[in-house]
DNA sequence: TTCCGACAGTGGGGTCGCAAT
DNA sequence: ATTGCGACCCCACTATCGGAA
């Protein structure tokens, strides 16, 4: 198949907003795909790469390169290109992609161009991405969509699920059943804003406390032990405590949930960014983890002894996981009846927050394990502390915000009467909050370089933010984790914003 | 007819590893 | 030795479509 036709069918199924419509495209596509072509197009279509990142950015896609007249790419000539920029490395291995990807550039008509350029930067923009993409492919096959949607999840990747439903038709689903050895993609948590109104939404449930750490799917088939993140990335060789730690457990075969954090002496979580740093490393493990020792702590179960447990209540799987696992492996929790025990699960979230950890996960106790979703039976409740920030300049946003001044640099007041940059958000905003912003920061333009437009400091906002983090890149030591526009304070003047010394005094476990 | 679940988009900060400088 | 880039951890929130209620 030709590259060009990739690149027309993306083009439409980007100019039609209409899901069912971007969904009949990419079907059309693949009923016509040829069979070697389907795990390039299936992948292409969904915006990936089949073999994931390969090392090229911005920097070596930024020279433009003339155009081809004509299309004559296939689809099967970019794979063997892509396939050897992902191999390049060592010395002189920029200077090589360049020329791989000027070579591939060059071969390719204007409108291939930004096909490409979207597929190897990540970002098509397309509005169709894996779920869009399912649905295409069993719109295709004439396989139920549910049906095609769960293997993909089993399976944790499109393009084998693709490759089974349209060599050998809809029965080829029935293989992707829950294997040891095969990451599954792991169940996401919908958010509350308390934890009465989470009991409240959810009934008989489970409050769990939830660590600030990293997301681990263990499995173990006897010896072999392989953990996966939550987009399914092989971390085995990372953590040799975690491994060890499934090793000694008494069951031989099982999947488990669950999350790996660094404590200290007293038993404490240390900074989110001091677990992610530990498994992050693995050019010498040895010493990271002599440094920065990690612990697994569990949460659920997918499988034991062959049986998949996917479908149970969560309530039977925890009975499994209990069965399985000491408890110091697993995350503390406590079992509420309904709305009527608000109070205990709310003793336990203050008991939890102040052991430090970040919050709390409130789970139905009736649910199954929903691989992928985001389920509505896991919600998470954390604490939001809010400031009043001052407005120092603003970028022009891309996309839909593109013509809109969209991501904000925010700033606390000092002693000295200053201020100084706290960080960015572009989060919150409604599209009239950034068509009233954009009016507003134009007005207070003092300066404009490059997509960055600098303000007179009078505009406040009011910020919501789930921490405080050190900081090499921002002049305080300290930046805000997760920073979301609540609302501006046109009542207030910027001499009335937060302080950097309120903000340190206010968490005093973090320190510049 | 209204409501709500699922998706995609719009980017944030940090850390590590690697290649270039 | 330092710097810059890319990958991948963590993530919040809004707009929109289309099926459920």
């Amino acid at each position: 198949m030709l590259l060009t036709r990739l690149a027309d069918v993306s083009r439409e199924v980007a100019a039609t907003s209409a899901r069912s419509r971007k969904i009949a495209l990419l079907a059309e596509l693949f009923r016509h795909a040829e069979a070697d072509d389907v795990p390039l197009v299936i992948p292409y279509l969904a915006g990936r790469l089949p073999q994931g990142r390969l090392g090229v950015g911005w920097k070596v896609l930024g020279r433009p390169v003339p155009p081809a007249g004509t299309p004559t790419l296939t689809v099967r000539e970019v794979d063997a290109l892509l396939g050897r920029l992902g191999e390049v490395a060592g010395p002189g291995s920029q200077a090589e992609r360049v020329r791989l990807v000027e070579e591939l550039m060059g071969a390719a008509t204007a409108e291939e161009q930004r096909f490409l350029l979207g597929l190897l930067t990540g970002e098509l923009r397309q509005g169709a991405l894996d779920a869009v993409a399912v649905e295409g492919l069993a719109q295709a096959t004439g396989a139920p969509a549910t049906d095609v949607r769960r293997a993909v999840m089993l399976a944790g990747s499109l393009q084998t699920v693709a490759r089974a439903l349209l060599g050998e038709g809809p029965a080829a689903l029935e293989a992707f059943r829950l294997t040891v050895g095969r990451p599954v993609l792991p169940m996401l948590a919908h958010s509350a804003p308390t934890v009465a109104e989470a009991v409240g939404r959810l009934g008989a449930c489970a409050v769990e406390e939830k660590l600030d750490g990293i997301r681990v799917q263990v499995h173990r088939d006897g010896d072999e032990v392989r953990l996966y993140t939550r987009t399914l990335d092989d971390i085995t060789g990372r953590l040799p405590e975690v491994t060890g730690a499934a090793r000694r457990l008494t069951g031989a075969r099982f999947v488990l949930d669950g999350e790996v954090i660094a404590f200290d002496e007293a038993g404490r979580p240390r900074s989110f960014q001091e677990t992610a740093g530990r498994v992050g490393s693995r050019v010498d493990v040895a010493a990271a983890a002599e440094a920065v020792p990690v612990a697994p702590v569990f949460f659920d179960v997918l499988s034991v002894d062959g049986r998949d447990l996917l479908d149970l209540p969560f309530a039977d799987r925890h009975a499994e996981l209990a069965r399985l696992t000491p408890e110091p492996m697993r995350v503390r929790r406590t079992v509420v009846s309904g709305p009527d025990d608000v109070e205990a699960a709310e003793e336990f979230s203050r008991q939890t927050l102040l052991r430090g950890h970040e919050g709390v996960m409130v789970k139905a106790l009736d649910a199954p394990y929903s691989a992928g979703r985001r389920g509505a039976s896991w919600l998470k409740v954390k604490p939001v502390h809010t400031l009043d920030l001052v407005v120092l300049a603003a970028e022009w946003g891309h996309g839909r915000r593109t013509g809109k001044l969209s991501n904000l640099h925010l700033g606390a007041r000092t002693a000295a009467g200053g201020f100084v940059m706290l960080g960015k958000t572009f989060k919150g905003m409604t599209d009239a909050m950034l068509a009233w912003q954009t009016e507003r920061l134009r007005e207070l333009a003092v300066d404009e370089r490059g997509h960055v437009v600098t303000v007179r400091p009078e505009l406040v906002v009011e910020i919501a933010y789930d921490g405080l983090q050190r900081s090499t890149r921002y002049p305080a030591g300290v930046t805000l984790r997760f920073a979301r526009v609540l609302r501006y304070r046109e009542d207030k003047r910027p001499g009335e914003a937060d302080t950097v010394e309120t903000l340190l005094a206010a968490h005093p476990q973090v320190r510049p």
